[in-house]
This record gives C-alpha cells, sequence and structure tokens, in this order.
DNA sequence: TTCCAGGGGTAGA
DNA sequence: TCTACCCATGGA
C-alpha cells in the first residue's frame, strides 16, 4: 500500500464533490459513503493495473488534506502520476472563487459554498468521461450503469477488478459484437467510431482539458462527434469546466417546471432565459439547482 | 401492449 | 432553423 496526502482548500467537500453527480456509481469507481471512500481500479500508463483510494482525512488544527492510499503494484515513482489523478477526478484545481461570489450575493444559493459545492467527479481521462456522457443519452440511468459495467469488462483485468478499456481495447472489437456486448443499441456504432479516432490519434480528445481553449472552440469539436448533441455537448463540457452552456435533459427539465414553473413543463427557450443572466456560471447554478434538495 | 428514459441523426421543408 | 420520423434497449 502506498500512501500519500494532497493539501486541499478548508473549504473542500469531498463528499459533495463525489456524489455531485452520478459518476461516482459507474465502474471502475467504487463509493462507499458509509466510510467517505471513493476507489477506483486504474490502469497506470505502462499498463500496470493499481486501485486507487480517496478519502478526506483528518482536519489537523490548521490543514485539510486528502488520504491516497494505492494498492497493487505501485512505487514512490508512481507519486506525481496518481496526484495528477486525483487532482483531475476531483477537479481540485478549479478556481471557484467567482463563482462562489456569485452565489453569495443571491438569495436563494447561499447554501452552495456553505456545501462545498460546485464541483464535479470526473474521471481521469477525457476519453472515459466522453464515453460515459454518450451512455447515458436516450436511456435510464440504471440502463447506463448496466452498459458501463458491461463496457468495462473489456479492460484490462486484475485482482482489483477490470480497469476502464482503453480507446485501444474497444476499437479492436468488432462493432456488431461490441454492441451486443454492451448491449448498448444504436450507440454501438458511436462509441466504436469514437474509440477508433482516439485510438488512431486522429482525434486528441485529452488536450481538450488543457487550460485556456474557449469553449466556443470545444463545443464545435465534440458537437462534431456522432452521438453527442446539444445535452452531451453540454454536458461533457461542464465536465470540462465550462458553464456557459446548459446541459438540458429530463433530469432538469422536471427540476425547472417544479421549481421555477409552476410545475407545468418549461420550454427549452424558457429554461435557458432563466439561467442566462447568470454568464459563464449559467450551467453550473442551473446544476446547483437539481442538485439541491441533495447539500442544501 | 405501449411508453419512455440524464437524446441524437437525418431528410425534407 | 424547425419538424417528423427513426433509432436499440429494458423497465414500468
Amino acid at each position: 500500500m502506498f500512501t500519500q496526502r494532497i493539501l486541499i482548500d478548508p473549504g473542500f467537500n469531498f463528499r459533495a464533490t463525489v456524489e455531485s453527480h452520478g459518476w461516482y456509481q459507474l465502474p471502475p469507481f467504487q463509493y462507499h459513503p458509509e466510510h467517505g471512500v471513493l476507489s477506483r481500479v486504474h490502469q497506470m500508463p505502462d499498463g500496470r493495473i493499481v486501485r486507487i483510494h480517496v478519502e478526506q482525512s483528518g482536519n489537523t488544527s490548521r490543514e485539510t488534506f486528502l488520504l491516497v492510499q494505492t494498492e497493487g503494484d505501485v512505487f514512490a515513482t508512481d507519486h506525481a502520476v496518481i496526484d495528477a489523478i486525483v487532482r483531475r477526478m476531483l477537479c481540485l484545481d478549479w478556481d471557484l472563487g467567482d463563482f462562489y461570489a456569485l452565489t453569495r450575493s443571491l438569495p436563494d444559493y447561499g447554501w452552495v459554498d456553505r456545501a462545498g459545492a460546485g464541483r464535479l467527479l470526473r474521471a481521469p481521462s477525457v476519453w472515459e468521461d466522453l464515453v460515459k456522457t454518450l451512455l447515458t443519452t436516450n436511456t435510464t440511468w440504471s440502463q447506463t450503469i448496466n452498459m458501463v459495467r458491461k463496457l468495462v469488462t473489456l479492460g484490462g483485468d486484475s485482482p482489483f477488478g477490470h480497469a476502464f478499456p482503453t480507446p485501444q481495447q474497444v476499437a479492436v472489437r468488432d462493432v456488431a459484437a461490441l454492441t451486443a456486448h454492451v448491449s448498448c443499441g444504436y450507440r454501438g456504432p458511436y462509441l466504436h467510431t469514437l474509440a477508433a479516432q482516439v485510438a488512431s490519434g486522429e482525434l486528441n480528445v485529452e488536450q481538450w482539458s488543457e487550460p485556456g481553449i474557449d469553449s466556443q472552440t470545444l463545443h464545435k469539436q465534440i458537437k462534431s462527434l456522432k452521438g453527442f448533441g446539444d445535452y452531451a455537448v453540454a454536458s461533457v463540457l461542464r465536465l470540462l469546466g465550462h458553464h456557459d452552456v446548459l446541459s438540458i435533459d429530463t433530469v432538469c427539465r422536471d427540476m425547472f417546471a417544479r421549481k421555477h414553473h409552476n410545475g407545468e413543463k418549461p420550454t427549452d427557450a424558457v429554461i435557458r432565459a432563466h439561467y442566462e443572466p447568470y454568464g459563464k456560471w449559467r450551467g453550473l447554478i442551473m446544476w446547483m439547482d437539481v442538485i439541491r434538495e441533495d447539500f442544501a
């Protein structure tokens, strides 16, 4: 067992971040809320498969930190890689100062920074977040879990279980066999095409998480992927830290009808108009409305 | 049996 | 830009 620590801001809330959306229910994540531990089977760059456990540990008198423990064939030289993985998964490098200033100034959002909400759980790679988002489209959440479970069996195996498959491991499959294996129906060809484009190097999706790319450019590139429409593009953009577009889905429409529209079904234009005043944070403000019952 | 889910592609106007 | 229709899958 290899142990390391990551110093975090005292306002960071591990549970609020892990439970910020459904990703913690999708393998190779495992979450034990009773212990406050998020685990993940992970394939290192050289192919070794390890299991990483993360928890928010001890508030010492002045410092708050994450305790990161890694099982398996792991060395001190892996420190930097594991540190980067955890930072990305929990959006530790997001600067939400302006966002919290905004929520504090609004009458109904004082709970946001008190709860430490606003950060999201992400996969360590853009590839994995893209695939999982694709598998949330036009299906139920339970079927998304089912599809991801089956997909993950294509990843490298280990005593800890399977890691998330690489683009190569998906791309080498026959499209029909992949579709049948994952039970993903018409999404199968979209999944296979994405895997093939990433595996071949034709598409470098990991660079999308680099800072400084404007969201319009990203929007255009993600939208060009088969299977990624308005909802999915905005979902991925949100995970990439761009909150100026709304990811409107049935969950959002239901929430909006209840909270802002007297129980009546809103059009998407009505929803967009409502959040427009929140500018570059509008997507995250909308998501706070969705998750409010869980954390407020 | 029919409907629909954390929608999206395509054709035709 | 907008609409109609189609798309697998499985639970309600």
